[in-house]
DNA sequence: GCCAACGTTGGC
DNA sequence: GCCAACGTTGGC
């Protein structure tokens, strides 16, 4: 069991959005940097923990707990000339890009950048370092447990 | 393999 | 819109 931060957009997925998706889950799509895609490939597991991230917004912050729900396969929007995630190098029969399912556990009221900044025990979170843009960060599990108040997956 | 130029991310 | 911090590209 793993634990991660997964950033989007909420103008391209938000917290709601995937609330209302079937199961509650949604194709984490347009990942498009190798080393969170590593993590996807090599390090996640359906189960591990997700700490859904809202990012470029007007509150950026963590907004819900919730779940890795598929192993990792070819995002399609990789070869789609319309999306703006086309990446005309990569072929059918080699994708770069993958990604993963994720379903929203629960939503939480948002922990803001500011919040989190203010609890010591977080000081080491990634994406409060200065200078991270990783979309996909590992989430150590004394974090998880600070944020989440849980040593499981958020499931209640 | 080096590294300068360029592009992107993302908070502010 | 600004800009710091990275990642990627491409000439050499």
């Amino acid at each position: 069991m793993n634990y991660w931060l997964m950033k989007s957009e909420p103008k391209e997925c938000s917290v709601d959005d995937a609330l209302a998706a079937p199961d509650a889950t949604v194709p984490w799509t347009g990942v498009r940097n190798y080393q969170a895609r590593n993590f996807m490939k090599g390090a996640m597991h359906v189960g591990d923990g997700v700490l859904f991230y809202h990012s470029s917004c007007d509150q950026p912050g963590i907004v819900g707990i919730a779940r890795v729900a598929s192993t990792p396969y070819p995002d399609p929007t990789q070869f789609d000339p319309k999306s703006p995630y086309f990446d005309p190098a990569s072929k059918p029969d080699a994708p770069r890009w993958l990604l993963v399912d994720v379903q929203l556990l629960r939503k939480i009221p948002t922990l803001s950048l500011p919040a989190l900044r203010a609890r010591p025990e977080l000081a080491d979170l990634l994406v409060l370092k200065k200078g991270n843009r990783l979309s996909i960060t590992p989430v150590e599990p004394r974090h998880w447990q600070a944020i989440t108040g849980s040593r499981s997956c958020g499931l209640v």
